[in-house]
DNA sequence: GTCTATAACCAGATAGAC
DNA sequence: GTCTATCTGGTTATAGAC
């Protein structure tokens, strides 16, 4: 539980210095830029934007961007944060609780995973950071850290700690379990598989529950 | 078992034109494209690959490359084949037997299908073929209709042939087992995550097998 | 008849000129 | 801002060499 908790709160590191009045404010001004930069980093690709285009595209002036941000690569980091794991955190609050059963825990993490297929950042966000990752191998290995990494320890720790499943390998369960939803929404979504193989999300995750869960559904 | 037979001899459809004497001459001449082709398509991907560099990397003259391809994208659906199902047909010739056990037919299947991760092109074709997903929706759809469709189809078919293994959702199954495997090899190989959170392949690979014949390794 | 060499056609993008 | 001029890149055509 740990793992999930410290995942959660990993985020918007930000906040914790500009506190008081004008909180509020730059919390608005840092959206605005991450905003921005989203769309003009997943549009253009990370080489080909530039952080001028960045302030152009947010309305802000660059020196705005710096004040937040340490670098381009920390900037493309809060883009990540945002559209991944905020995403879980929207969805989960703080009540994440993993005293329901099995089932209903796993199907409730597999369907906010799921819910990623429809968020067209999201898709762009596989796009760039996979077609990028031989020039940009630093962004790869910070989507692995920030992402990936996290979301397996989370769900590996999970798998260890529910002792009435049996799991003998929880880490790689953990990464069938996650790895099955990504390679489905990159088939059906990123590579526009949907048009030509389509196939019902909740069915599959159904039998993916199933198999984890080792109920040969 | 159609299936993957048909799979299987899919491709090299040139040399049955060019019979007799001069077949041999030809078909290097066209493998010496293709060869050329690899580098350069997986290196600057598809939209900043010329036809004239193509030309020039493979020492040919264009004229030669439109008389054994329709058009860029042929030659693009040639790179395409030669990278994975040509693999899968050298390491399995025409003696891929569904006769044994499902425990020894996944293994040979999934074994073949994750030694790719330690071929560079198939890692710099996954990069291209999803980095240029949005420029090129085209070749997308090229790769799901001449890998991702018949893979799953093939598998799929099998699975729900092995009335034994009691699987009721054969589809979501062989999408899972091959999905696994990509992801695996997404995290792993194309976003450098072997630097961070390795993980051994077999080990991977004997939980989803025990995962899909429901054995709760 | 296959490969080479060169040129030409055509669509889309870019860049100045007015 | 339109209008050229130019360039680029995919594709096709023509001629000659083995």
């Amino acid at each position: 539980m740990l793992y999930i908790r410290e995942l959660m709160s990993s985020s918007k590191p930000a906040k914790a210095k500009t506190q008081a009045n004008l909180s509020q404010y730059s919390q608005t001004k840092r959206q605005q830029i991450v905003d921005g930069a989203i769309r003009v980093f997943l549009k253009y690709g990370y080489a080909d934007t530039s952080m001028n285009r960045v302030a152009e595209e947010s309305g802000v002036i660059k020196q705005t961007i710096y004040s937040h941000f340490s670098d381009k690569e920390g900037l493309f980091r809060a883009i990540i944060e945002t559209l991944t794991l905020e995403h879980f955190r929207n969805e989960f609050g703080d009540n994440l609780s993993f005293e329901e059963s099995p089932d209903v825990v796993l199907r409730r993490i597999g369907t906010v995973f799921m819910q990623r297929k429809d968020d067209p950042s999201y898709i762009a966000l596989m796009r760039t950071v996979i077609g990028e990752s031989a020039r940009f191998p630093e962004l790869a290995r910070l989507y692995v850290n920030t992402v990936i990494g996290p979301a397996k320890q989370a769900l590996s720790a999970y798998f260890a700690a529910q002792k009435q499943l049996q799991i003998s390998e929880p880490e790689a369960t953990a990464r069938i379990y996650c790895g099955s939803i990504v390679s489905y929404i990159m088939t059906q979504e990123v590579l526009h598989g949907n048009e030509i193989i389509p196939f019902d999300s909740e069915r599959f995750l159904n039998t993916l529950i199933a198999m984890v869960l080792g109920q040969k559904k």
